[in-house]
DNA sequence: CCAACCTCCTTGACGTATCAACTATTCCGC
DNA sequence: GCGGAATAGTTGATACGTCAAGGAGGTTGG
């Protein structure tokens, strides 16, 4: 067991930075968008998927995937967002376990209702206050982390 | 009202992959936090707080303010932690309103147990994987947002 | 000096996230 | 084809986070 390798300085401040920024973000981001709109940030990206499919619905497996969501946490949230109205549950034809989500006109009609001022509120938050060399090795950062493109 | 502002491509691999990074390492660090010391990542970052603190106790407001957390927040989570031994309350002597968290003696072994395999893991699933320069940046990028060092 | 206001903290209700356990179906090697 | 393994999805219990409301103590200005 080798010695703990501890943060030095400059990691520990991009890292506490990391998680800090992550937490400011989000909780206003939230709070805007459920006063403007009603949703959560996990409903917005819910329906941000639906809409960019075909069809406007994916497998269940697939959306979990493309969220990295597990299953559980999405069968859940679209458990919830069905009681609403914004999405509808459809069985697969060609796999009897297999079920889609499908975004209704209602949440359609949501997400394109959410969209410009949540974006706007992302802007205004974040990217106001980057320039776009920040914005350009951010992008970078996240692919060298993940490994993959983040969709 | 000004049109939509639409992310460009690049601001959207930013946003999505921040996010996504952000959900990913919190994901995995979360679990193996939890099977290799029985605690999760809002226990780590209560038990920090206090660890770094003079006497090991903070004013409930204080520790709410360094975690950027809402006081319902955390006074749910230290009811929790208080329960399971890790923290305990005290009262102010100059300000009856206000109230002290301060760590226990299980609570800093907890979190000198945690620590060295938490930090392994922050390397392992992410300065791993980045070169200084980048880490330089992400530094630099959390305070041009924030507006403030993370402490 | 006291009424109005502000701050510190807690609570309860509800929405959200995680794990483990479970059902149902499909896949695969023989 | 059939038995075991893997996959898709759900569920229930529990932990976590947010909001709105409220109690109790400080602070301040007339």
């Amino acid at each position: 067991m080798a010695a703990t390798r501890w943060l030095d300085e400059e990691e520990t401040r991009a890292w506490r930075g990391f998680l800090r920024l992550h937490q400011v973000l989000r909780a206003e981001l939230e709070r805007e968008l459920n006063v403007d709109a009603g949703l959560s940030l996990s409903d917005y990206e819910v329906l941000v998927g639906l809409s960019e499919a075909e069809e406007h619905r994916l497998r269940m497996y697939t959306l979990a995937e493309q969220l990295a969501w597990s299953r559980s946490r999405l069968s859940h949230q679209v458990t919830r967002m069905q009681a609403r109205g914004l999405v509808r549950r459809e069985e697969c034809p060609t796999d009897a376990r297999g079920a889609f989500a499908t975004l209704t006109p209602a949440g359609l009609a949501a997400i394109e209702a959410a969209a410009p001022g949540h974006l706007e509120g992302v802007r205004r938050h974040f990217f106001d206050r980057l320039t776009s060399e920040q914005v350009r090795s951010l992008a970078e950062l996240t692919t060298s982390v993940l490994g993959v493109e983040p969709w």
